[in-house]
DNA sequence: GAATCGTGGCT
DNA sequence: TAGCCAAGATT
């Protein structure tokens, strides 16, 4: 049998009903009455936030947050705007360990944007070292510029001209003016979209691959009324879902919202198995691009078409992906069959 | 929406 | 082992 908990409408954030005139049902079956959301049948909509409950759901991961968080660099509390966007960007698709050894001696070469600015791609390029995806340290020293040129030097600190900086998407806009600037905007990367799914919606991963309307709705509906309290939030749920809330083995049992976790109370039903095309990495482009940068990289001077040969030994594909690489600007052609990094 | 874009650790 | 995954952005 079901218990309907009747949340109470927030007049504050009336605006949040959704197809109000639907018969309320819990978000599942397990969901207890600390569930902070409520669904109308037969529709994705939010029906009601309990910010009541919510809070209590924010505040629990607040309070773990604070005794388990990484000691990590960036989050020392002089880390300028542009150290945390640096550590935004590179931490991108890239493990946080890996960046943080990165992001010193970034940070220690380029302190300041206007130094970033007058560096030479090459350099910035082998700063990255093997982060991955290099054209991220070319955007970057394209947003250097760019926060020279457009913005007096200094990180802006509105989403909106965050989000004009090459290689600063939406999650990086909101995370930068959250944990830079204290501002209250929803930061919805990977960790946010499942610990929410999880622990609200009571599914084991969000259902579509980009965020929808809808989660962003429940994201916002469940955000702190405070600036800094929501940053905090958004780092503390990061940090959970990092940590805790892992996409492959979480670990409920030491988990903070074990007890009114919406998926843990359905018995922590799998996802449907949507048939994703596995992506593999051996073979290709992504690959050969990779050897031929680590080849360019090590070389103090230009390279002769001959030696990028030992990166790969299919003539076609290695040739394509040197192409693809000139056309990103990550690498220069040269007379004579030769290449280098871009000065 | 889907494809593309590095790298290395983990299971 | 081979696939999965990691603080996404761009085209």
């Amino acid at each position: 049998m079901q218990q309907y908990q009747r949340s109470k409408v927030c007049r504050a954030n009336s605006w949040l009903v959704v197809g109000s005139s639907a018969p309320f049902v819990p978000i599942s079956l397990g969901a207890r009455q600390t569930c902070p959301v409520t669904r109308t049948e037969g529709t994705s909509g939010i029906s009601e936030v309990d910010h009541g409950n919510a809070e209590l759901l924010t505040q629990s991961v607040r309070g773990w947050f604070e005794v388990h968080a990484r000691d990590l660099p960036w989050r020392d509390p002089g880390t300028s705007a542009w150290g945390v966007l640096i550590s935004e960007v590179m931490s991108q698709q890239t493990p946080v360990a890996r960046v943080a050894p990165a992001w010193q001696r970034w940070m220690a070469q380029w302190p300041t944007p206007a130094d970033l600015a007058a560096a030479s791609p090459a350099d910035v390029i082998r700063a990255w070292d093997r982060l991955g995806y290099p054209r991220r340290a070319l955007w970057l020293r394209e947003a250097a510029i760019k926060i020279c040129e457009d913005f007096d030097s200094a990180v802006p600190s509105r989403y909106e001209d965050l989000l004009t900086l090459p290689g600063v998407g939406d999650y990086t806009a909101a995370a930068v003016a959250a944990f830079a600037f204290g501002q209250r905007v929803v930061v919805l990367d990977t960790n946010v979209r499942r610990v929410i799914a999880r622990s609200v919606s009571g599914v084991e991963t969000p259902e579509s691959a980009s965020p929808t309307v809808a989660e962003r709705r429940l994201a916002e509906a469940m955000l702190p009324i405070d600036g800094a309290a929501a940053a905090h939030w958004s780092v503390a749920c990061m940090e959970l879902g990092a940590l805790v809330c892992t996409s492959r083995s979480p670990d409920c049992g030491e988990c903070v919202l074990k007890s009114t976790c919406a998926w843990v109370a359905a018995g922590r039903p799998a996802a449907a198995n949507r048939a994703r095309p596995t992506q593999r990495f051996t073979g290709t482009d992504r690959q050969v691009r990779g050897k031929l940068m680590a080849i360019l990289r090590a070389a103090d001077g230009p390279v002769t078409a001959r030696a990028l040969g030992s990166a790969w030994p299919d003539d076609t594909q290695r040739m394509r992906c040197l192409d693809t690489l000139i056309a990103d600007g990550l690498v220069e052609p040269l007379p004579r069959s030769r290449y280098r990094l871009p000065t």
